[in-house]
DNA sequence: TTGTAAGCGTTATCAC
DNA sequence: GTGATAACGCTTACAA
């Protein structure tokens, strides 16, 4: 009983009506005429059988699934402490719950993502892709660019004609580092959130430079060290930053993740933040602000960024043709208790 | 050309064979004799024609969609510090790949999820679904039951005979709680994780209780306080029993996320951790170690969780019929930095 | 060994 | 306004 499910047939049964007639009315077909009597026979039997129609049925006459892939480009092992992941997330169901979309997610290795996302547009499982993470060259990219799938990126990519949604790094990154300058910092180090392989940081790095070009501090290589996206990576880059005894006030870490590692290893080597290394990051994570002592970072709208990622996509899917329009948010600077003024330097 | 998709005739006619043929070789069906030289002259037609099978045709025929449900059951706004679902997902995904299987991830609002996920069954949108999160008493969980749909719990609750992986919240909150005694503490505060309605929190909360019976210490209404998942209850919390007065010299909080929370709300305020308070959470997601001191802990093994419910619903969806083997596994107190000797009390 | 034909549950096109 | 009928792309008895 339970067992079976009911069919639009068992429904139109049910109704006295046929098969046509059910789907008329359940999809709600403008431009055709159903006596209100028949329509609230439908309905009411659709009800009282539980009718739900089958999605795969659905997809096959209609070729679209509604689902949306999100698909993280991560090293496996760094999705945990990856809360970005999570504001994604949020901002996503949103959009996704008032569009009646699914979310099918998937995590595939940056350097060997080839297919792997690709297998489910093939096998039409999605009707649109949304891209996170670190995205370098990628054949398979360039697969979805060529048959024009639906596809959105969260974040930057070099050279694609596919359409993104992010913040401008280099601005962020420069608003950060200016911060610390005004303070009066002179030598400030800077570790990337991620290896120079990767836009985003390549891009923050850059602004970076700029804002120390723009404030006549010579770039010193030796204070700048690359993360790679884990917790871990900010606490061993940051010991290596205190061990090398370069002189430096200050550091720009361009990632909350690493920034939390990067303090643990300030501290636990018995140096104080601010007073003897002012910290500042990258993203304004939830948990930014409950760290000891709260953490001045840059805000990214993640979660906007993702709810405008996935309204794009539903355009894009719903056959607008709007080529490459890009979204750049604006970041703010969020200042809390871990800068303090520059005139030390360990 | 690259906008038509092939399907299995273009095949067949490529390799001059049949449909069937092709569906026999590509799913490599035992039983049935097929030449080499077919069998090749079919897979090089299938590669060179880019050819995939499509996802709902085979859902149709099949009765199966290859897709598991993760479901949520998450207020919107806990999910982006709620670091758990990362590890879950993380622990989630080798399972998954290895099994050819894809993920669709939902959330519910833990207050109505009626039909809200009982749709993408009705839907016959995934084979087999993965409960998380504080569920309470849910008419469409007693509907999964009774068609005896593939349901794996992660985490528990009251009266079901649905299948689940978790920890022994109780024990394992025994031993943070003991762990906190044996260091010389007697006035030892509760922040749960959760409202009383979650069994997960009512469970830690017995397991402090119990604690504290076997070393006959007075149980203290007035030191437990309820939190709701979120950072800010960790340090909300945390700032109501200290502004309270009554005295204490060690806190429990059942979560690691709230932990954060209280050790920003003790440190703000002027204590020290763990000179002045020692702190002690639960689940040890990857911050703990970095916190400001580093966290003593619970260790939980989510991602095992994750794998191993992962791995019973795959029973479960090839219909091996172990009725409700549930799953506990064990945890283990991670000792750092945030608990002290209890021999002063504020 | 290979091919033919039926059917999965919808939606959509037309006559009626 | 409503109801047959044909797709959609695949798997699988069954026949050759």
């Amino acid at each position: 009983m339970s067992a079976k499910r009911a069919t639009s047939q068992d429904v139109a049964r049910l109704a006295g009506v046929s098969r046509t007639t059910v789907s008329v009315v359940l999809n709600n077909v403008q431009g055709i005429n159903i006596s209100p009597a028949t329509r609230q026979r439908v309905i009411e039997a659709a009800r009282s059988l539980g009718y739900v129609p089958d999605a795969a049925a659905q997809a096959l006459v209609s070729g679209r699934v509604r689902i949306i892939g999100l698909i993280l480009a991560r090293y496996s092992y760094h999705i945990s402490s990856d809360a970005f992941i999570l504001q994604i997330l949020e901002g996503l169901f949103d959009t996704i719950h008032s569009n009646d979309l699914r979310l099918i997610v998937d995590i595939v290795n940056p350097e060997h993502q080839e297919q792997a996302y690709l297998q489910l547009v093939r096998a039409k499982r999605i009707d649109g892709i949304l891209l996170s993470g670190p995205l370098v060259d990628d054949r398979a990219l360039k697969a979805l660019e060529e048959i024009n799938f639906p596809t959105v990126i969260v974040g930057q990519i070099a050279k694609t004609t596919l359409c993104y949604v992010d913040v401008d790094n280099c601005a962020a990154a420069y608003k950060a580092v200016t911060h610390l300058v005004r303070l009066g910092h002179t030598r400030i180090a800077c570790i990337t959130n991620a290896p120079p392989s990767y836009t985003a940081a390549v891009d923050r790095l850059r602004g970076y430079q700029q804002a120390l070009a723009d404030h006549q501090i010579a770039f010193e290589p030796t204070l700048v060290r690359y993360g790679d996206f884990t917790i871990e990576s900010g606490y061993r880059e940051m010991a290596s930053l205190i061990e090398k005894q370069w002189p430096f006030s200050a550091v720009f870490v361009a990632s909350d993740t690493l920034a939390l590692g990067a303090n643990a290893a300030i501290q636990e080597r018995g140096y104080k933040v601010p007073a003897d290394i002012s910290l500042i990051g990258f993203d304004d994570l939830p948990m930014a602000r409950f760290m000891e002592p709260a953490l001045t970072t840059v805000h990214l709208p993640i979660k906007r960024l993702a709810s405008e990622a996935c309204e794009l996509l539903i355009k894009l899917m719903n056959g607008e043709n709007l080529n490459c329009s890009n979204i750049i948010l604006d970041v703010d600077l969020v200042i809390r208790d871990s800068c303090g003024s520059g005139d030390k330097v360990i």
